[in-house]
DNA sequence: AGAGGTTACGGGCAGCGTAAGGATC
DNA sequence: GATCCTTACGCTGCCCGTAACCTCT
């Protein structure tokens, strides 16, 4: 009477207003949901949906039950946090991660993770916050650690951490004696995060109040490429510091310094306020104890 | 993960320190609970409970989950109330009863119930409060129509209706002229409720202040055969005239009146205030509704 | 020996997936 | 015709009940 697995497909074909994407969602079959929403619409005696023609629109009725569907899943979530222990946790989760968070300490939370929860499997995407941000209102991801906060309702962010952004070299680039100005460092082209992300945007908006020509700017998806040629001279790489750390130390890439400031990026973890983000919650909170420990800067 | 329906055989398991019990309450066979909670104990990766030799007990983690598992069969109750239509409603009331509640608007109300909530049979047992009182204590009750308030935490008492005590005999029934004297009244047997009643105590209490001879005081475990006493001129009645109105309407009883005053006594619907009380409630406001009606009264 | 919980085993049925059907744009 | 929900159908697997077993008093 009243599956909590029914109440759960229930919420999820409300929530996306489609009983196909709701079987996808639950990784089953969409007669299945056909059955189990007409299950429940039987046992209650009432209509849930209205089935229109191109999606389903909840009834009075159904946004009735939705309401005590979102409080069994959230006092499942949170029964669960109480009495299972964190061994007996599976599922999995779908992360999104910034490129800068892999090459610091993600692998770190990936250890914590795995030690803590040995029966999750966390699903890593790798893509630029804008993109992320998207995916998590889809609902496609579970928790993202992204260039935030994110300002929205239905979003919980939690600080991670701050990186500063500088001007990575090859040693042998020649810049000349003394401080570097901005005109000689454009003398050289400049690789960065792509488009759509915040230290682009931050560097574009500095060179264009410097009345300076238009530099030559290398944006680039993949940080390791820009690593790769900042270390072989091609550009110079604007990017924190903290991710080309064992390049600084052996020597094979180098701050160039004193220079014109950028502005730091601050991180986040941030997932979707659903009834079922007791893992997402959870993760969140251990990457914040991670990212928080200064072990990974050095 | 984690059905509704194992909640419930936990929590009854829980309640009754016993899988037997908890079985027996279920419908279901003492193996199927064993297997229920096995399973949660997997899935939590927690012991519930310590097996004991003669009973068992919950552990830390199995207090924690009781809390839970009331929560879950709380809202589900609260969920069936919001959105169930009543049609739908199925199940069995256990319903204990005072016969002085059959002799007045029961019938009205099993009439009321059976058209509002078809799918429910309502199961009655007819006994004196004292006992329903230990039977709703033991949960062998759901709901009793009985001589209240019960003032206990785990109970929830709805007032129902008062009713009067009145002398009750047989038109022919040689009283003498005027007022009746209580030591007139007493020359004939009387005849009223069962030991440990609220009528029998009160009225023991009301002869032993008159200083009278013990009077021959016949008890009797059911009314029709108090009235039928009555009517054959056997003794005197002490019962509530609202029992005997078509006795009084046609002639065949009459109220000994003026006469000594009896107490009133009031009757409540009570029941155990347990996370699966939903039908108890909404049957008990339902006896409310219709025992504040005037219409049984005449 | 008896009460109470566990283990073993066989059968019934709920629920799933595949596949075909129907409605609406 | 494309999309989305419903219906039909065969199958798997869970869950239950019976029965035998174990343990403690």
């Amino acid at each position: 009477m009243a599956e909590l697995r029914s109440l759960e497909i229930f919420y999820w074909t409300a929530s996306l207003c489609s009983f196909r994407k709701a079987a996808e969602r639950m990784n089953t079959s969409q007669p299945a949901v056909s059955q189990r929403i007409a299950a429940l619409e039987q046992e209650f005696g009432v209509t849930l949906f209205e089935r229109r023609a191109r999606s389903v629109v909840l009834t009075a009725k159904g946004r009735d039950l939705l309401t005590f569907a979102e409080r069994f899943l959230r006092l499942r979530t949170e029964m669960m946090q109480a009495v299972a222990g964190p061994g007996s946790v599976r599922g999995v989760l779908r992360l999104g991660v910034s490129e800068t968070i892999v090459h610091t300490w993600l692998m770190r939370f990936i250890a914590r993770m795995n030690e803590a929860y040995p029966g999750v499997a966390v699903d890593i995407a790798v893509d630029i916050s804008p993109n992320m941000r998207d995916a998590l209102l889809n609902r496609d991801l579970d928790l993202a650690f992204l260039v935030g906060p994110i300002t929205m309702p239905s979003l919980v962010n939690l600080p991670l951490c701050s990186v500063s952004l500088a001007w990575i070299a090859a040693p042998h680039l020649d810049l000349g004696p003394g401080e570097v100005s901005l005109a000689r460092l454009l003398s050289h082209p400049l690789i960065t995060y792509p488009k759509n992300t915040n230290p682009y945007v931050s560097l574009r908006e500095m060179l264009a109040q410097s009345n300076l020509p238009p530099p030559r700017l290398h944006s680039n998806a993949s940080l390791s490429t820009i690593v790769r040629m900042a270390r072989e001279g091609i550009g110079i790489g604007v990017i924190p510091p903290e991710v080309v750390r064992q390049d600084l130390e052996a020597g094979s890439l180098r701050i160039i310094a004193p220079a014109p400031a950028l502005p730091d990026i601050s991180f986040t973890a941030t997932y979707a306020s659903a009834p079922d983000c007791g893992l997402a919650a959870t993760a969140a909170r251990l990457a914040a104890e991670v990212a928080a420990s200064p072990e990974w800067r050095q």
